[in-house]
RNA sequence: GCCCCCAUCGUCUAGGGGACCAGGACGUAGCCCUUUCAAGGCUAAGACCGGGGUUCGAAUCCCCGUGGGGGCACCA
């Protein structure tokens, strides 16, 4: 696909912590710059000062480069727009205001933050729409300058048309046309100085040539603020994209904080940097949130990142809002870690047994990884399937001993019997021991699984455990003789 | 209350007038494979929100209703 080269741009905030559905607008930025052989520009939008929190622009960075995306410009790379940090850009801001008032499109507000709380009071009570009533749109220049003299604080409001309507196009609803009536005068600039998104993000997009317009869908009602700033301005608009908004996974509203909470307690989470400790892969988590919102076709679900850069298009995104699907994660994160070349899957579970408190080497992980990698549907599965390999002794009950069906007689009689083949045999490679144990599970009249069930829970402690001869022929021929005579013995008291 | 958006299986979705008694995936159930558990294979149940139009013909286009979601800050 080729297309003209985009400029797009992921603006978090520095207020809380990065989660799934910014990871998926950042992404779909992501892809359709890589996708065009544009730039892809990080910039935080750290206007507001009292909600500022600076741990949250690492954990912004580190979820982004954890997902292997990677910007051009940015507050911690700089750029030709530098800076990229709208905290840094005051002035800039302030600047244009002034060519919004003096152009007509805006004017200053001096009333109180009280009498505003009281105007909305009073509207909420009349059922009316709150909104500014206009006082400060008709003062005259005089009045003005006379308050700006006595330095009375103020604020900067655009001048909403009263009439007529606006057409706003995005590219996944087309086109929405608003009475400019239901329109608000909006605040652009605080006064304290401090420019307020709908102007410092819309010129921030200018200056910095943005083409693209990717952001949550949360915005479509200010969506007409927006398109009337770029005209007061004389801007061609960019392309909108409104994203859809990920709901709870009942599909009942969106995620509130209290539950987001809830969820990390319950060893799940929709925050990016939670997800690696919780055993997820990057590139699961890329291919789960970018289907979440759009699709290629009617049968490919598995994407890699090359993927995705090569077949995403914004004509395939879809307006509705989507339900977190957690099951479906895992069903991805399965697929993926399939998908991996086991040694670079062993590096991945290495840290993941030492934190469940195993002295794992990755040597010994690496002969291990190919049995057990379609076995893990998180990477924190694997020290519970095959922790066993790094303890020194294992203790077992009588009970993982003896398989169904199977008297605690009729098990030691197994154990004693495998004992004596596993000692005379050569080496305890899987081909080698395999024939021998059947024979014998023949001849005593034993089911294969009711000795290969004796032996695993002698060997590993365990009554579900990896394929058990291969398990048998990591562990070593002296830890497994050592483990089948332990269980033998403990079967015949 | 007002404004805006959306609407196909429980969930994510394909579908953009006839190719659809609606396809795929997750999940669920069963079977097969099998030394356990997985993985894999096969099968099953499961949806076009309702009502009007337009049309020879509608899941697909239009209108109304209903339902769901989002927003109405000197937050973003």
């Amino acid at each position: 696909m080729t297309a003209t080269p985009a400029r797009v741009r992921f603006a978090p905030s520095p207020t809380g912590r990065l989660h799934i559905g910014g990871g998926r607008t950042a992404l779909y930025n992501y892809l359709l710059a890589r996708q065009t052989g544009g730039q892809f520009i990080l910039r935080f939008e750290d206007t507001d000062r009292a909600r500022y929190q600076p741990e949250t622009e690492k954990e912004i960075i580190d979820g982004l480069h954890w997902l292997g995306i990677d910007w051009d410009e940015g507050p911690d790379k700089g750029g030709p727009h530098a800076p990229y940090s709208q905290s840094e850009r005051k002035e800039i801001y302030l600047a244009h205001a002034e060519k919004l008032i003096a152009s007509g499109h805006a004017y200053r507000c001096f009333c109180t933050a009280a009498r505003l709380a009281e105007l909305r009071k009073r509207q909420q009570e009349t059922k009316e729409t709150p909104r500014y009533d206009g006082l400060c749109r008709t003062r005259t220049p005089d009045d003005v300058a006379a308050r700006l003299a006595a330095g009375e604080p103020h604020v900067v409001r655009f001048k909403m048309p009263k009439t007529g309507s606006v057409t706003c196009v995005d590219r996944i609803r087309g086109e929405i046309v608003v009475e400019n009536a239901n329109l608000d005068d909006s605040i652009l600039v605080k006064s304290d100085g401090w420019a307020l998104y709908h102007l410092a993000a819309m010129v921030d997009d200018r200056e910095m040539e943005i083409t693209h317009v990717f952001r949550s869908s949360e915005w479509l009602p200010s969506f007409p603020l927006h398109v009337h700033i770029y005209n007061a301005f004389g801007w061609d608009q960019p392309e909108w994209v409104h994203l859809s908004v990920f709901l709870k996974p009942s599909g009942k509203g969106k995620m509130s904080k209290r539950e987001t909470a809830e969820m990390v307690e319950d060893g799940q989470s929709i925050f990016l940097t939670d997800l690696e400790g919780l055993g997820y892969l990057p590139e699961a988590v890329n291919n789960w949130i970018a289907l979440m919102g759009w699709s290629y076709d009617d049968r490919t679900e598995f994407f890699t990142m090359e993927d995705l850069i090569a077949k995403f298009s914004l004509d395939k995104l879809n307006p509705a809002p989507a339900a977190i699907n957690f099951s479906k994660f895992d069903h991805f994160n399965g697929l993926h870690i399939r998908a991996l070349d086991p040694d670079d899957l062993a590096g991945r579970l290495l840290p993941f047994f030492h934190r469940a408190g195993f002295e794992a080497d990755l040597e010994t992980l690496r002969k291990i990884t190919p049995i057990i990698q379609e076995r893990v549907k998180t990477l924190d599965d694997a020290p519970e399937i095959a922790g066993f390999f790094f303890k020194g002794s294992i203790s077992t009950t009588l009970e993982e001993l003896i398989p169904r069906k199977t008297t605690q007689a009729e098990a030691a009689a197994i154990a004693a019997g495998a004992l004596e083949i596993l000692e005379r045999l050569p080496d305890l490679a899987h081909d080698t021991t395999d024939a021998p144990l059947r024979a014998m599970a023949e001849e005593m009249g034993f089911s294969a699984g009711q000795v290969f069930g004796v032996l695993r829970g002698a060997v590993t402690g365990q009554s579900v455990s990896p394929p058990l001869l291969e398990t048998m022929e990591i562990l070593g021929r002296e830890v497994v003789l050592e483990r089948v005579a332990g269980a033998a013995s403990a079967l015949s008291s």
